[in-house]
DNA sequence: CGACTATGATTGTCGGACAATCCGACCTAA
DNA sequence: TTAGGTCGGATTGTCCGACAATCATAGTCG
């Protein structure tokens, strides 16, 4: 808000590289290019930029790491929807440069985890909710082996947000799912109780969205992650630490 | 989880240039180089990975655009902190790029202000209640401009989320309000009501931070999001429309 | 002690080169 | 006719060498 009035612009000299990147990316968010649609090759943006091809070559990469170009088959570059996780990772590893605790990421989850289950309520059609069931069964019978019970629950949750039908909400929970859906793993494997405990919240979760229980919804939401954060310091580990690559095992899928 | 047991694994060759930034992003992910470390000169990376200076060059800008890695002063190369702004930035383009609708934009931004308004209520400060008034007044100060009511009100939203003090909301929010707020700009410009009940509602929601009301604050945010959602469509426009980047004017800043 | 300068280091850009791979057209045999 | 093989051209990934512009640093001068 404060802008005083300078004379001069600051000067920000711009190298080549970087402008070609952003002439693509112009491109592409305009429309005239869409995903899909084949970016000329190396050659043919040398004589249109009127750059080296090394030159080319390095702003093509700002893009290729977002998603926003991608090599299809050969190695071919064409204009590409960026899918979350590839954006999602980044954010992940900000949060953990950022040094973030677990006590904040616990807390969006809660909070995003409860907008997520307001829709689902809304929203949910009795595939979605045959395919939870069956869901909570796998994970039911999986019960004695804590990864598989981490990536079963995983796989609910994002059952549960598909079923909200909202990408912006889905895509806002992307980094933080990365982060604390691995460490389920640990915070289960303390006790025994604490899958069965899981399951029982999932069968509880469904029946909210079957009776569009809203409260109902919102509660076994709470009571579930406050199972996690239960199990989290069981496990002997503090909150307010710093979220980790360690302890969040593997946010590392590139 | 639906996993077919295959013979031979996919072949998928790496180029060079990638791994060099997988290796960069190695060493700063497992905390052996912290953000503000310089990264070595090119001339050293090009010792220690024994490929061409090229090579090093792009796998280096793979990593620059998220800000993983950042030329300080001068040009040299440094970790850098990624900050939100930056991933946010392409998290926004990869939404307008998937085609969300501004419903799904709209209905996010309430579940996340929700989340956000409940953590400001009970850990507003009395500086954050101060700095928050002040923008209203400055905000009342400039009721017949509808640009600046929009800018004011971002200001106002970015310091209610600091006032929840949690990063990881904060980050997830990023994205969808490089999208949302310069709309803010036409959801006002119809009416001259439009910007008198936003600062009524923006001086509720403080009122309600004073009381720490949470019932108070989630009504009121509830109200200035639907007020927002009426000028969006008096102002002609649909809600069920994709999200451009013409209608949400600038969210270019990369 | 501070301002200035020369020197070396570093980045950004360029040109050219070559191997590996991929695409497409063409050809051959069943 | 079609499945499979061959071949040439196009494209990418990588390398090499080069040079101007800029920056850091130390050394010099006032």
């Amino acid at each position: 808000m404060s802008e005083v009035a300078e004379k001069f612009a600051r000067i920000t000299p711009v190298p080549a590289y970087q402008m070609v990147a952003e002439a693509i990316e112009r491109e592409i968010l305009s429309g005239r290019l869409r995903p899909g649609d084949p970016i000329g090759t190396e050659a043919q943006l040398v004589r249109q930029f009127g750059v080296n091809r090394s030159t080319v070559r390095e702003g093509i990469r700002l893009l290729e790491q977002s998603g926003m170009v991608q090599r299809d088959s050969s190695r071919r570059l064409a204009v590409g929807l960026p899918h979350y996780d590839q954006l999602a990772t980044r954010a992940s590893r900000a949060l953990v440069l950022h040094q973030v605790t677990f006590r904040e990421l616990w807390e969006a989850t809660m909070a995003l985890s409860l907008a997520t289950i307001d829709l689902a309520v809304d929203r949910a059609t009795d595939d979605e909710m045959r395919a939870l069931d069956a869901n909570i069964d796998a994970t039911e019978a999986a019960m004695d082996d804590p990864a598989a019970v981490a990536a079963y629950d995983t796989e609910f949750h994002l059952l549960l947000e598909k079923t909200g039908r909202n990408r912006v909400l889905e895509m806002a929970r992307e980094p933080s799912n990365m982060l604390i859906y691995p460490t389920t793993h640990v915070a289960v494997q303390g006790t025994v109780e604490g899958a069965r405990r899981l399951v029982e919240a999932h069968r509880m979760l469904v029946q909210a969205l079957r009776t569009r229980d809203k409260e109902m919804a919102r509660l076994w939401t709470r009571r579930h992650l406050n199972d996690w954060r239960k199990g989290f310091e069981k496990a002997g580990l503090d909150l307010d630490q710093p979220v980790d690559l360690v302890t969040a095992s593997q946010a590392t899928t590139s």
